[in-house]
DNA sequence: TTGCTCCTCACGTCACGTGAGGTGGC
DNA sequence: TTGCTCCTCACGTCACGTGAGGTGGC
């Protein structure tokens, strides 16, 4: 009985392959303290639990909300000896709220954009039956000759 | 009559105040070809229409969507003028699918993450009144000692 | 010993950030 | 003329990408 508890420990290639990255991220999240291996060889090799897939998808989760690595850094630092399980337990609780809350206002966004481009679809439909077109002299349909409004703007971007 | 059409210029500080951005930014975009300023004056200057920041809020909109700018320049040179209005068109209804395509993709990766935060966040709820708690001698919870059962993800991600 | 994987520099790239030093006046 | 804004380099930064040259063997 060396460990009290047993789990397998991969070698930074076969992580990498699990958590669909390379070994140059692996390395410079440790370096950020972001995503450090479970221990060290004596030569120096790292090893990383299987479940620690979990924090690295967590980060890029956390990416794709747009946060920068030392803020995530940051937010993830749940691991700290000297807190109290309570604390712990608290941080835990915000970190996660806090990401919900991203993830919600991103969905919003989405949302809304998803609404735009149905609006400039529409209108492009519209366009297809029209003696006009964008071009320099009539500065790219702005407003638009037929009815005088100003173009949806995912239209007007394009245009 | 210098002008067969009206249209208000910015010079490139107000346009970065529409724009919610900055000089530098908007000079990097104009060298990759992103959004050209409407005209130069003699002495160097930069000159915008307003309608540019529909085109400025698309690219952040694609960027936000994970594209690289290369790959946002592709999808945005809609503005050949050796397209025929047809053709034109076509490409612009292709650049507007394409980024509903994208939108809807993340959506859904962003619900699918907001359920398992809430997954996380019942758990951690049961943790509260648990004798154990996350250590390096338990593997961090990871199984759980009272149900047997790897942790959910994102509570995994942060004990 | 031979492969394969791992190691640590260290320079390159993308998308800007940030001055330095000088010019324009739609 | 004086301010304020604009201009073009050009070096710095963040989050990696990509070798170079050498070592480990959970």
């Amino acid at each position: 009985m060396t460990q009290p508890t047993e789990m397998r420990l991969l070698k930074i290639g076969a992580f990498a392959e699990l958590a669909g990255t390379n070994l140059r991220t692996l390395r410079y999240y440790e370096e950020l303290g972001l995503l450090v291996p479970a221990r060290r060889s004596a030569g120096g090799l790292r090893f990383y639990r299987e479940t620690d897939v979990n924090r690295w998808r967590m980060v890029q989760t956390m990416r794709e909300l747009g946060l920068r690595l030392d803020r995530i850094a940051e937010l993830l630092a749940t691991h700290d000896a000297r807190l109290s399980r309570h604390d712990l337990q608290a941080r835990v609780r915000a970190a996660l709220a806090e990401q919900d809350r991203l993830c919600a206002e991103k969905e919003a966004r989405l949302a809304e954009q998803r609404r735009r481009i149905a609006e400039a679809l529409a209108k492009l439909s519209e366009c297809e039956s029209c003696r006009h077109g964008p071009s320099p002299e009539n500065n790219f349909c702005e407003p638009c000759a037929v009815d005088g409004k100003p173009l949806p703007p995912d239209l007007s971007a394009l245009y």
